[in-house]
DNA sequence: CTGAAAGCGCTAACAG
DNA sequence: CTGTTAGCGCTTTCAG
């Protein structure tokens, strides 16, 4: 038989639609006895509610988008986690959507989420500039930005705090007595690459270190770059004592080639970097590492996503800055 | 303004709703210059379909759903990767959603996918048996099992050479000169599991070597039981020689283990895992794994899928094995 | 080539 | 407590 319908369930049970839908929506005011009817008759068609018509009518999917731009970064899957977790527990269903760093990406993305309606908004954008997300907020879903601000428009953001986290890891550094320390940056033209490269440039101007040009190298966050970049330095005259790098992925590239320089980690370089990764406890020494309250960020933008759909008061914009922590283990003292 | 309408459209165009869906689908038949007005009133409108309402009276709604037991499991991602970019190229769109292995979970997701009205799904069970499954059976959307079995219906399945794999595996610890080979092994009550440790058996059988109590250990595929297996297994008064390990997260387990009781890898015990890890080539020596090709399966998962989702011949379902791959590097030979 | 109209399955008044 | 009915926005005959 094809998909039941309320209407073969109401035949049933010998009631009409609106009772069925009554007790499916545990709405009450159903004589008991006509519920219990009701249930048998569910339960023996196999009736499941079609959510698509419910949609169609109530003009809420109950589903939120989520888009990040790096599935292959253990960063946001674990934003992601926290995410889903605060979302099923209030009733909604998230969809995900990577968009590997592509705003054309994004801005396909978007528009298939805004054909299904989606109620909501998470998105960590591959371009701040923000022309892509044009189409989302002309449609007027809430959004939140997570770990990325958008420029063109005013979005409710949830960030971590780079300067501050960049600065604490640079610190860290030269109270360990290193004075040639070089940061392997993330793409300028992204937040949380300019801000903790700021967050360096702080501590280096604070100590009275001077910034050197060789020793600020510019990559892409992925691991390609860091490895990259890490050949670059070493193959300079004067190569750093230190070496900052701006994320996980840049993290890896950066072990991996100073493996394969053998650039002795702990000895010849110190090391530290921002984000945790999965090899901290492996290397040797393990790695100083800038970790970030990864399912917190995802709670805090969810939260934020669900005042948004569910209260019309609309007030401000909100910025929540969460706080980073410095993991000291043993990649910044040279022996 | 509210979220325009087909009728907007139409209205603004100076036609009817039908011809608006006509050209909103391509299905030709319009005169080209109503064409361009209809074009023309959906752009100053900013119309985008409604994606709910079409499913509603074409009933489907190129979705499918995915299901996975472990999101902090790399090795999925990677599965879902390659049957995403399937479903994307053919007009699908994949909601993923993880059970973290628990079977009831697997039912709540399952309920809401079929309310949703998917229009078929890829899973990787939390349990095999596959009672969970029921509703979706029920409700005769097409299914994939992927990586794992289903016992009680009979359903398209891709799986890896799990007995070849651990045969290669436990055969290239016996080149090496190994005689004492543990293994810590997956639950046995999963596919994975209980291949992987026939695989280890028939190799161990094959060259003649016993089967040893005390070396066959029984996990769960966590990093946890990597860890606690691995120091029982150190415990012992007649310490293995060398271990082969389930999964990859058992893996870092072992290997975090390992570490930790200074039992040296490489010298004092040689070792051999199921599956790819980021620090394989972190750790010294590195280490010799079975690689699994993870998009592949997620991609003649899809394929599959499609052709269940499209055609209606519906032969009998198929089972697919993927090869695995031994990847060898330094761990297994002692010096 | 274009329009009218009948639903798709469900919710939400409104009546009884 | 329960039933009737009017849509939700769209696709799809069927007529013109």
């Amino acid at each position: 038989m094809a998909k039941p319908t309320i209407e073969d369930v109401a035949k049933r049970a010998n009631v009409s639609i609106a009772t069925v839908s009554r007790v499916i929506n545990r709405q009450g005011g159903v004589r008991a006895k006509t519920e219990a009817r009701i249930l048998t008759a569910i339960e023996e068609l196999n009736y499941i509610p079609n959510a698509v018509a419910r949609s169609m009518v109530k003009k809420t999917t109950k589903t939120i988008g989520i888009i990040i731009p790096d599935v292959n970064n253990p960063f946001f899957p674990e934003v992601v986690s926290g995410i889903e977790q605060k979302a099923r527990e209030n009733g909604y269903f998230t969809m995900l959507c990577n968009t590997n760093e592509s705003a054309e990406t994004e801005r396909e993305l978007l528009q298939i989420f805004l054909e299904r309606s989606i109620d909501g908004l998470i998105i960590t954008t591959a371009d701040e500039d923000g022309e892509q997300l044009q189409a989302a907020i002309d449609a007027k879903i809430p959004i939140v930005a997570v770990d990325r601000a958008v420029k063109k428009y005013e979005l409710d953001t949830v960030l971590v705090g780079n300067i501050d986290g960049a600065y604490q890891a640079t610190r860290h550094l030269i109270f360990q007595g290193h004075q040639k320390i070089a940061i392997i940056c993330g793409p300028q033209n992204t937040t949380p690459g300019y801000e903790r490269f700021l967050g360096y440039k702080r501590a280096m101007d604070e100590y009275g270190l001077p910034l050197v040009n060789e020793y600020i190298l510019e990559g892409d966050f992925k691991e390609a770059s860091g490895i990259n970049l890490t050949k670059k330095l070493y193959q300079q005259a004067d190569r750093p004592a230190a070496i900052f790098s701006s994320n996980n992925l840049m993290t890896m590239g950066c072990i991996k080639a100073l493996y394969e320089l053998n650039w002795k980690l702990g000895e010849e370089v110190a090391f530290i970097g921002f984000d945790d990764v999965d090899i901290a406890t492996f290397v040797n020494p393990p790695l100083t590492l800038v970790s970030r309250p990864m399912r917190k960020l995802g709670e805090v933008a969810f939260d934020i996503l669900l005042e948004r759909m569910t209260r019309s008061d609309q007030g401000a914009k909100r910025h929540y800055v969460l706080s980073p922590e410095l993991n000291i283990r043993q990649s910044c003292r040279l022996k």
